[in-house]
DNA sequence: TATTGTTATACTCTATAACTATA
DNA sequence: TATAGTTATAGAGTATAACAATA
């Protein structure tokens, strides 16, 4: 990696959309490309722990999600909706994680065209081994105050709301 | 992309954490994973316009940093430390700019090592364009209250240079 | 005819290592 | 010896299209 910068990009950017006239976006841009980059930061920082276990972060979601579940199965295709991602990265995250014995393919007891994917024993030990390193390395500690961390759950829960992530009653995530 | 999710996945993987005892870490792990998945929808809607353009958020970005010097020009490892990206990116992104006639790469005139990338009449063109667009589609109306905007910017601002993202004397990025 | 899942293909960005050329 | 950049290679996620099997 470069060296450290010696003043933010993102502040430097802000003020050209200004010099630019751009005022009724400069500060849309500045958010979102702050977004980006703090996502950028954070995956980082858990992908540093959850390569200690061979995994990457959708295939630790995956496992999370299966460990959470009263069977420990679920097929693809609810896997899929349930994580908000293409139906290909499930089949291939799957393809990685069967080979690595945390989770094994089974057919649907009823539908013959379903494919329930099942947590093993092994990838229960392992996801719970992660789960607790990542609470103590990184989301015990996030690098927010509590304060911030409400008032992001509240905020983020709104706009992906609004966004159409979820059709939801009336819950708040936040607080 | 599959149907609509009729609960908040977040919310939920939260009051598992609790469930489980995690309470040091429930509210952290909730609002990372909702930046996460912020971003990506995000930078969906951010490539939904580029792709009009025939550019990903990364050229844009690196055409965006060029237009905004006086000259132009800038060495390939400047770009990189200033884009917070690896050499190798710059040099991808570089080659597919270069094909679409949007950049062009030069010699430095005093260090034989270095190469200069400067942008194109052309590519002042495009990413004027497409920023008039982006602008208009995504950044003027981000989906986020001025308020929450300015929270935002000086929560995510603090935390960037927490953790190392820019050594900055003391401005800060909000309001 | 619609749905489920896989396969093939392709295109991102990212990262490491090996290499050239220059300072 | 250190720096700048490229190349080769590999891995990740994402996406589309074609396809098989089943409902």
């Amino acid at each position: 990696m470069p060296e450290p910068l010696t003043t933010d990009p993102i502040a430097e950017a802000r003020r050209q959309w200004e010099e630019h006239g751009w005022h009724d976006a400069a500060g849309g841009m500045a958010a979102v490309t702050a977004i980006m980059r703090t996502q950028q930061i954070l995956l980082s920082r858990i992908e540093g722990v959850l390569k200690h276990f061979g995994l990457t972060f959708a295939r630790y979601e995956l496992l999370t999600l299966l460990s959470f579940t009263r069977s420990g199965a679920l097929p693809m295709a609810k896997a899929s909706a349930r994580l908000q991602v293409h139906p290909t990265s499930v089949t291939n995250a799957v393809d990685r994680l069967e080979r690595a014995g945390l989770v094994r393919r089974m057919g649907h007891p009823t539908d013959g065209r379903t494919t329930l994917v099942e947590i093993t024993a092994e990838g229960r030990q392992t996801v719970l081994s992660a789960t607790t390193e990542l609470n103590a390395a990184v989301f015990t500690d996030p690098g927010f105050t509590p304060n911030e961390l409400d008032e992001l759950n509240t905020m983020l829960g709104r706009y992906r709301r609004g966004a159409g992530d979820f059709i939801d009653h009336e819950a708040t995530p936040g607080a």
